[in-house]
DNA sequence: CTGTATCCTTAGGGATACTG
DNA sequence: CAGTATCCCTAAGGATACAG
């Protein structure tokens, strides 16, 4: 019985992070969060690609469910929830940053502003530690 | 009629990249080419995650029309092919070694051998050079 | 061995009406 | 605003027989 674990194909690292983050929206999710400052759900809404309510509120569960972020009730507002990353899902950086070089470099219509991308091609790890600093 | 242009729902990096490769199998394969030096088709059958020969030509098919990967015959025989890596497609490596770092951290029963991912966290870029110079 | 062709099933996703 | 609940549908994937 391993209700908590999931049955994976294979426990190939790399098998397991797509079996957790990829689906079609779950890394657009934690990009918003991340790079956004997005924290609510009305505001996941409103994102270029358009998810819609039901499949947004399953992937908060299923990320919350995989501690990948969590939810906590604002104070001042009792039916409204703050959505942040756990530590688990801020390791996910290094790896979307990835996906934003390669994604950029072979989209000539990307959405990347060069510089960025420019940048973070150059400094790699250590401009991670700068993102992930500037992000806490 | 979807052929060379695909229509992507974003031109967001990290959407661009999933929608090119964040498929159920693409980065197996691509991780096979890399990581275990396979380079013909049934050596991609062989895998743990048992992908299915269709799917595997549609792959095959799909990668090389991406430019992902590149298709040749071998000389010594005419109905045998060697499947490689473009540019491209080598470029995927750093994406996929955030993945195998964030996948084996993350993963208890993970595959993948501890030294490997120690030594991979610890260098990161540097390491990705090396990698990659070993590769070619 | 390197694939195609077929058939079939299902999970994933989209639209939208509804609720507190 | 912050979600649930339904209904529907298609693309993605799996099994397997077959062909060069």
């Amino acid at each position: 019985m391993k209700a908590n674990n999931p049955r994976f194909r294979s426990h190939c690292p790399i098998n397991v992070t797509q079996e957790l983050v990829g689906d079609r929206w779950s890394l657009l999710i934690i990009r918003d969060i991340l790079f956004a400052r997005k924290t609510h759900y009305g505001e996941f809404l409103t994102s270029a690609e358009r998810i819609s309510t039901n499949i947004l509120a399953d992937r908060l569960e299923k990320l919350e469910r995989h501690g990948i972020l969590s939810k906590t009730r604002e104070t001042e507002n009792r039916s409204r929830y703050r959505y942040v990353l756990t530590q688990k899902g801020q390791d996910l950086l290094p790896m979307l940053l990835e996906m934003i070089i390669w994604g950029a470099r072979h989209d000539p219509e990307t959405a990347a502003p060069a510089e960025f991308v420019e940048q973070l091609t150059q400094h790699r790890a250590d401009f991670m530690r700068q993102v992930l600093a500037a992000v806490e």
